[in-house]
RNA sequence: GCCGAAGUGGCGGAAUUGGCAGACGCGACGGAUUCAAAAUCCGUUUCCCGCAAGGGAGUGAGGGUUCGAGUCCCUCCUUCGGCACCA
């Protein structure tokens, strides 16, 4: 509900057309004219109308989810910008791409399906239809021929089928690119197992393969939960429910193979620095060594990774996280109850829960010794003791680290409250460790110690090796080394790293320890294995069948699509908290489906679906050529639509050459669909090695939430608003607190599009969202607001119609001085706009026109061929009232749309002012302005500044020691005070 | 805790390369029109002092660079977003 303020005519006008402005009206019957004459159709390559002399422009909104809520006025913010780009480009000679569709699987659909009753095949078909009605309300260009849901079985049929081409492929590390399976080498000791050591060997290599994983397993929701679903108080994303680690067996697809290329590649996309960022930081790439400590007598090593080589000599002892493999073999009898019992303890939770639980490391001695490679032989200092402790993740490197408290906060904590040595490693640069203090090396440790500390303490604390001690924590910054090795080893065999810097003393201890065989460099990633499996219902078949040998089978590309069975009761099997069976999924239950016989032997179909995620990751590539049925796309549709030329003639990266959405997406959705897109790229199905050249995030639109003294909110039909602002509660009175927040059903503060369509008509709704501020802030919804824009609409309908003809208005003139004002004006306008445009400004683009309508009433008189080049630069905003203002104009003379225009060109003469005024300022304070000619030279313009009485009166007989002199803008004289 | 973005009138925001702070819109105030109101049209509107002419202050706070800083640098505060034992 919007609050009606003061009651525009628009709705009371709706029905006498003639010459009132009545957005209604022009709605319904430029939007019919649309559709009838098929104006925004894109044609493909091939088709009899398609112009290949144009440059083509792809520009995609991301994939709604149509919710059963409806559109809110966030969704048309990105969709009125796209459009806008979309007319533009179009009226600028570009054949353009714009199109719209649905991605309608997945777990939002299913519980609501569950929780109604209904099939989500109904419930979503009716979302669908929902948010088209919504959309086309809206007048967006869309070539709606072209759309089309991951529902539909013609689209996820090719989703299948990519799924099979990921499955059939390997990872060549080699050549940095994924292969045709069939082309994997198999080691001939494999070959010389027999077929079975091979299939398996080949199985393993795929690039999406079977795992038996620790998953996020949700009994609430009946379903395991990718990493990015699960909060980090370690519960679902949807529904909050307790999520638990347990074992199970399940699809993986390799993303990890893709890590160092995902993140190179962002280094040539034109997106958002903070989503690259955000991006870069989830790829989580470090660089470090990997390095074997022996176990005092035991025959197994105990690999750890880590950044800091350089900091060896600071390990005083280990961690192994509590699913490490070695735990049961070196753990001594005496210390077995205790380590048992926290393990269980550990495994029981999922990782996050426990990251999250954990304020205060904990953590239980093993009574193993690892041994330490840096020391001298004999050294006691190698032999260190190995504890269990959950802070470390069995996910992450090796699952086990070199614990060195004097250089990392972690190890320190736990050093601290376990009572185990410290050592400093490293200092900060500029402190010398062996000398005595001077001034300057105090004051670098002091700005680094947390509470003050008395001068004479530092210097016995630095020889002692307990700068911790001064700082209170470890130090992590960069410095050089110390006690690397300390000063009474005089073995000639070990790594001297005193004084390096850090990064120099990293390469030289790891090219030591490779030397020894005792470690080697290696590189980390944060980023996992995409876990993509469902054991739900609404989503795709994964198109795999399971061999009473355990061999898997893919179908073959006749036999897709794989369709859903019909099934009345689609739900998961929920579970109890405490329970640990294993999950069934709901296509268990279709037993008709589910099993296969083929040759005499049946076979299993895979019972899982995919994820939400599958069918959002190319559907931009269908959209290219929905209604192809021999491949997922024709290679001359995406050949023409995805690839781009650079300014320098190289082709770009990435295809689709704007893509706008929301930031919740910045890292989950881009990702997969950039690592699908690789695996396409690689296996030669598509041309371009990034699916998204340009990224634009718009921000979230906000709106006031209204709550009452006990924090009850409250609805905006049941508040009204004094004159003062203040909301107060319709019944009792009560003001209400309001502050701006996310819309939400809960806080009572959603906008509906349909309301504001339906008192101020689509155009006014559009302007607004690109009025509000800039694209890419966070803005408040004020709906104060949206009769201003409203006005500005009316303002322009008057300008050029006469309300009680319907004929032009007498403001509409022919034939005039062909460079009055106005004509300046215009120009600026159309620059303005333009430039506007293309750096998606449309806040400042809207208020340059609105300018140009104010200034058209101020001097009461249009020419009807600006009038004409206005509405053309107005349509891509408004091109309801456009459309409508054209065939006014045109008359007699209109041939069809006004978005087949040509886009109108400014003169550079014409912008430009040949007087301008500027300021004159004397010591940078502005004392006076004065008109110039706009290309005046500098003499000229200081003595006719000097000849101002203000100036004069202000500098008086002091000598002017400086002119600066900036021509056009301003002159800045500079006297000695 | 770490990373990132942002703080400008009563409100949304503008200032594109270091060069007139507050465009445009909302709200408010005044006027015209009207029997009256709505709507419309025309004005005023950063704050403080002043009847006025005029003067002073001013872009989250403090410091710096510069002839000149909303814009660049340093320190801090607040808000929003992301990550969160990743060794």
């Amino acid at each position: 509900m919007i609050p009606r303020l003061h009651g525009p005519r628009a709705g009371a006008r709706d029905s006498d057309m003639g010459g009132a402005y009545s957005p209604k009206e022009l709605r319904e019957k430029w939007q019919a004219y649309w559709e009838k004459n098929e104006t925004f159709r894109a044609p493909n390559p091939g088709e009899p109308d398609f112009d290949p002399s144009r440059p083509k422009a792809y520009i995609l909104d991301f994939f709604p989810y149509p919710s059963g809520a409806g559109l809110h006025v966030g969704h048309p913010e990105g969709y009125t910008a796209t459009d806008i780009i979309a007319r533009y480009r179009r009226m600028r000679g570009f054949n353009v791409l714009h199109t719209m569709g649905w991605d309608a699987f997945g777990l939002p659909a299913e519980q609501h399906a569950i929780e109604t009753g209904r099939h989500p095949a109904v419930t979503t078909e009716r979302n669908i239809a929902t948010f088209r009605r919504q959309l086309k309300a809206l007048g967006f260009s869309y070539d709606w021929r072209r759309e089309f849901a991951t529902t539909d079985a013609a689209y996820y049929k090719w989703t299948q089928w990519i799924f099979l081409q990921i499955f059939n492929s390997w990872y060549d590390d080699e050549h940095r690119k994924a292969r045709p399976i069939g082309e994997l080498p198999i080691p001939p000791e494999i070959a010389a197992r027999g077929e079975k050591a091979v299939g398996a060997y080949v199985d393993s290599r795929r690039l999406a393969y079977l795992a038996e994983v620790p998953v996020n397993w949700c009994p609430a929701l009946g379903t395991v939960l990718a990493n990015e679903e699960v909060t980090s108080e370690g519960r679902s994303e949807r529904g909050d429910h307790p999520v638990y680690k347990r074992p199970l067996k399940q699809w993986m697809l390799r993303i990890t193979q893709y890590a160092d290329r995902l993140a190179e590649d962002l280094d040539e996309l034109d997106w958002p620095e903070s989503v690259k960022l955000m991006q870069r930081n989830w790829i989580g790439r470090s660089e470090g060594a990997q390095v074997r400590f022996a176990i005092d007598g035991h025959p197994d090593a105990l690999e750890i990774y880590t950044t800091r080589p350089d900091t060896l000599y600071g390990a005083t002892y280990m961690v192994v996280a509590p699913e490490h493999p070695l735990v049961r073999k070196i753990t001594t009898a005496d210390h077995r109850a205790a380590v048992e019992q926290y393990c269980a303890a550990a495994t029981q939770r999922s990782e996050l829960a426990r990251t999250a639980e954990a304020k205060e490391k904990t953590g239980v001695f093993t009574g193993a010794y690892a041994v330490n490679p840096v020391w001298p032989e004999g050294d006691a200092r190698a032999r260190i003791p190995v504890w269990v402790a959950d802070y470390v993740l069995m996910s992450y490197g090796t699952g086990a680290i070199m614990a060195v408290p004097g250089g990392d906060t972690r190890d320190y904590e736990f050093a601290k409250v376990m009572n185990l040595p410290i050592v400093d490693v490293v200092y900060p640069e500029g402190v010398d460790p062996k000398g005595s203090l001077d001034d300057r090396e105090a004051q670098i440790i002091l700005r680094l110690a947390a509470k003050p500390v008395a001068r004479e303490f530092l210097a016995p604390a630095m020889k002692a090796g307990r700068l911790f001690d001064l700082i209170g924590t470890a130090f992590v910054d960069d410095g050089r080394a110390a006690n690397s090795p300390p000063a009474d080893v005089k073995s000639a065999d070990v790594c001297h790293l005193n004084g390096l810097p850090v990064f120099e003393a990293k390469r030289k201890i790891t090219a030591w320890l490779e030397e020894r065989g005792a470690g080697r460099a290696a590189v980390n990633y944060k980023l996992r294995d995409w876990l993509f499996s469902r054991q739900r219902y609404w989503g795709e078949p994964i198109p795999i069948l399971h061999g009473p040998d355990g061999a898997l089978v893919p179908l073959e590309e006749s036999e897709l699509p794989l369709t859903l069975p019909e099934m009345d009761d689609f739900r998961p099997t929920m579970r109890d908290e405490g329970d640990s069976s294993m999950p069934e999924p709901p296509l268990g239950r279709a037993r008709d489906w589910a099993t296969v016989t083929r040759g005499g032997k049946s076979y299993k179909r895979e019972l899982n679906t995919m994820p939400q995620w599958a069918g959002s990751c190319w559907y931009y590539l269908r959209f290219c050529d929905p209604w192809n049925d021999k491949r997922f796309v024709s290679a001359e549709a995406e050949r023409y639509w995805m690839v781009s030329l650079r300014k320098d003639g190289r082709p770009h990266t990435g295809g689709v050459d704007l893509y706008m959405g929301g930031a919740e997406h910045a890292v989950l959705h881009l990702l997969y669909a950039r690592f699908w897109h690789k695996v396409l790229y690689d296996l030669g199905y598509v041309s371009t090695p990034e699916p998204f050249g340009k990224l634009f995030n718009q921000g979230m639109i906000r709106a006031f939430a209204y709550k009452d003294a006990r924090g009850v909110n409250h609805g905006y039909d049941e508040i009204e608003f004094r004159d003062d602002g203040t909301a107060v509660l319709r019944e009792t009175g009560e003001v209400l607190s309001a502050a701006v927040e996310k819309m939400s059903k809960s806080l009572k503060n959603v906008i509906n599009p349909d309301d504001v369509v339906a008192e101020y008509g689509a155009d006014a709704l559009r302007l607004y969202e690109m009025f509000m501020g800039p694209l890419d802030a966070s803005k408040p919804w004020n709906p104060r607001d949206v009769p201003g824009v409203f006005r500005f609409l009316q303002r322009t309908w008057r300008l050029i119609v006469n309300e009680d003809t319907g004929g032009l208005s007498s403001f509409v003139a022919v034939g005039a001085d062909p460079v009055d004002p106005l004509e300046r004006a215009l120009h600026k306008t159309i620059q303005k706009v333009t430039l506007d445009i293309e750096r998606m400004a449309f806040n400042t683009a809207i208020s340059a026109m609105m300018e140009f309508v104010n200034e058209a009433y101020r001097v009461k008189s249009i020419r009807k061929d600006q009038a004409e080049r206005f509405v053309i630069v107005l349509s891509p905003f408004a091109p309801h009232l456009c459309e409508e203002l054209w065939q006014r104009l045109r008359g007699a003379a209109w041939t069809g749309s006004v978005s087949k225009e040509p886009w109108p060109a400014w003169d550079e003469k014409l912008v430009v002012d040949d007087e301008v005024e500027i300021p004159v300022q004397v010591n940078g304070k502005v004392v006076a302005r004065m008109m110039i000619a706009k290309d005046a030279d500098e003499p000229t313009v200081k003595s006719a500044a000097l000849a101002l009485p203000k100036i004069s009166e202000r500098i008086g007989d002091a000598a002017i020691q400086k002119t600066i002199y900036v021509p056009g803008r301003m002159l800045n004289l500079v006297v000695r005070s």
